[in-house]
DNA sequence: CATGAATGAGCCTTCATTCAT
DNA sequence: AATGAATGAAGGCTCATTCAT
């Protein structure tokens, strides 16, 4: 008999449930419009006891953006290193992107990039190592991708455009209609390349 | 001598100035981070006076988001009709977007964006209106550039691409930086075109 | 031309107008829940010029009261003068307070009766002399009914249950109903007497 | 040793404190001239705790008014099946309202009689039938009587005049002056009887 | 006299956070 | 760990009143 029977409560690990759900409420209604409130009755308990397991709302917005921009930074490391061709690093660039904004961790990511500034300074802070990392990576292929011919475009100005095209995405492309996501890529694809 | 040399407050009508302070601020920090003592005291006025002009701090959004919406379909509804080409026209849309993001309507516009959600329901369904006109414009001229051979993907995809890139550069291009705005309209169509 | 023409307002003096209107508004949503624009509203003026003829709301409810409460007064103490039995006396006394409950300034009589309270402490004491002056005649009339055996209640305690009783059909009689203010009247009367 | 000696706290259910004290404050001052600080202070809490217990201000009045009228009902319902004659019926009518109107639940009934425009509409409608209930009951008992010839006023009427006679006296009578509760009842009794 | 923008104190309510149980 | 009452600062908004025009 675990824990949960007794409890009615579904399983899962506090810590892990607060977290997917701050992560969907955050995107769907914005950090600022959520209360602590909503996101306890979502877990399941009282929002006193979300303070056992974060120090503050902010410390959980905190710890949903730091998850997944470290996953992101590795996932991409990974996929990067064994792109033969500049041309599949730059299509595990898309890949790897469109898979966060689409994937499992949707919801977190979204947060990411667009609750950013509702997290505190220090926050930020401590999380612009890891956003530089992911960035250069970014930097980095897009400079061989133009040396190599693949596209015309300034680095800095093509990292910026494509980030922002993909991630845009999050507001409009739907999972479940009729253009699966590998199209998508296959379409952000055929604008970057000459 | 006019009559803010007599009494001391910044020239200009009361909305008028709560209007660009709003959007400054609310672009800046987030509407729901934004105090209405914040605004007013960015105004020169108490925070009681704001609601003479203005019903609610939400009726304040929804004036900053509708004042920029039909200024940006009216202007790029006079720009397209001016333009020869289609060519020109993919030009026009991009340029009126990037006039909006960048010129003097900056905030406005981020605001517009970024802040759409904190708009309320009935806000929303008001400006959906200008919102879709506005992209309608967007759609049938990509459809005709696709038409001609211009680009070759899906115009409701390249429209929400481009529309994703274009917005982003409201939080890293910077206007007096090194790069012009017309050149990153240049890069942005090159990215377009076959 | 008078100037009510050229203005497009009602005729008739301001201060006049503002009482007629304050009485109706706090008799029908109290006091405390009325705003001042509202009552501006009604009287067709802005706020701000209700202070030109008033110097504060508690000063409008303290007028409201006190020409009823001298109305009152003054019209009793005619109607006892030409009485010529104890018994048109008590007439007399509930004749003329359901005069003013009903009459053309039932208004202000509801309000000087329910919205006491509401009435600052120093316009209670200006007003307590002709409160007082008024009790005086019942309790004077009201002892002769009883030394004559017309009634066997101790006069304090009948003047008050009366009042009672007569106060509140402010807010159950309908003036245009079946029954007529006169057999109220002698309702009353035939409460009253042995 | 209980735990208010722990904590500091006065006993009692919060719920219970928080009413009791409503009902001394807006009896005393008005609804609309109390503020929640007010009435928070003096159960000794912060203002932010009332709203645990209440949802809002009004809530707490409809509360108040609630429990008192729900009480009332049924003490009188209880005295009537209880009372052999219609005379006795009559006199627990009156027994009835004057022990509340002077009894433990003084102001918690004087707030009912005399704040009920304060009520929201919404609060009205849904008090509405149980004051209907409680006249239900005086309509019959007063129509009874007067058919067996104990009162010749119609008992519409009567019913009115004698329940503002009544909730008057909350303005004037003295608990701890020269006249008892019963010797009032006594008053009411003689006045209404042939 | 009237206007109406501005004032500023104050109101009800919300909400992240604490803590004794 | 969880509870839930209490906290207390702050928030959006109201409103009687003032005053330059």
């Amino acid at each position: 008999m675990d824990s949960s029977a007794k409890t009615g409560k579904r399983p899962g690990k506090a810590k892990r449930r607060i977290l997917t759900a701050a992560a969907r409420l955050f995107r769907g209604r914005g950090f600022d419009r959520c209360t602590v409130r909503e996101l306890a009755d979502e877990v399941g308990i009282l929002s006193g006891s979300l303070f056992h397991h974060f120090r503050s709302k902010d410390d959980i917005l905190f710890a949903v953006m730091e998850e997944v921009i470290v996953d992101m930074d590795a996932t991409l490391a990974a996929a990067l290193d064994s792109a033969p061709t500049t041309h599949d690093e730059l299509r595990a660039l898309i890949h790897n992107q469109l898979e966060f904004i689409h994937g499992p961790q949707a919801d977190a990511t979204a947060v990411l990039v667009y609750e950013w500034n509702a997290l505190s300074p220090d926050g930020q802070a401590r999380l612009l190592a890891r956003r530089n990392a992911y960035f250069r990576r970014w930097q980095e292929v897009l400079t061989k991708a133009r040396s190599e011919g693949l596209t015309n475009v300034d680095p800095v100005v093509s990292r910026q455009l494509i980030h922002g095209a993909l991630v845009w995405s999050a507001n409009w492309f739907d999972t479940n209609g009729a253009m699966t996501v590998e199209e998508l890529e296959q379409a952000v694809m055929s604008m970057i390349l000459v």
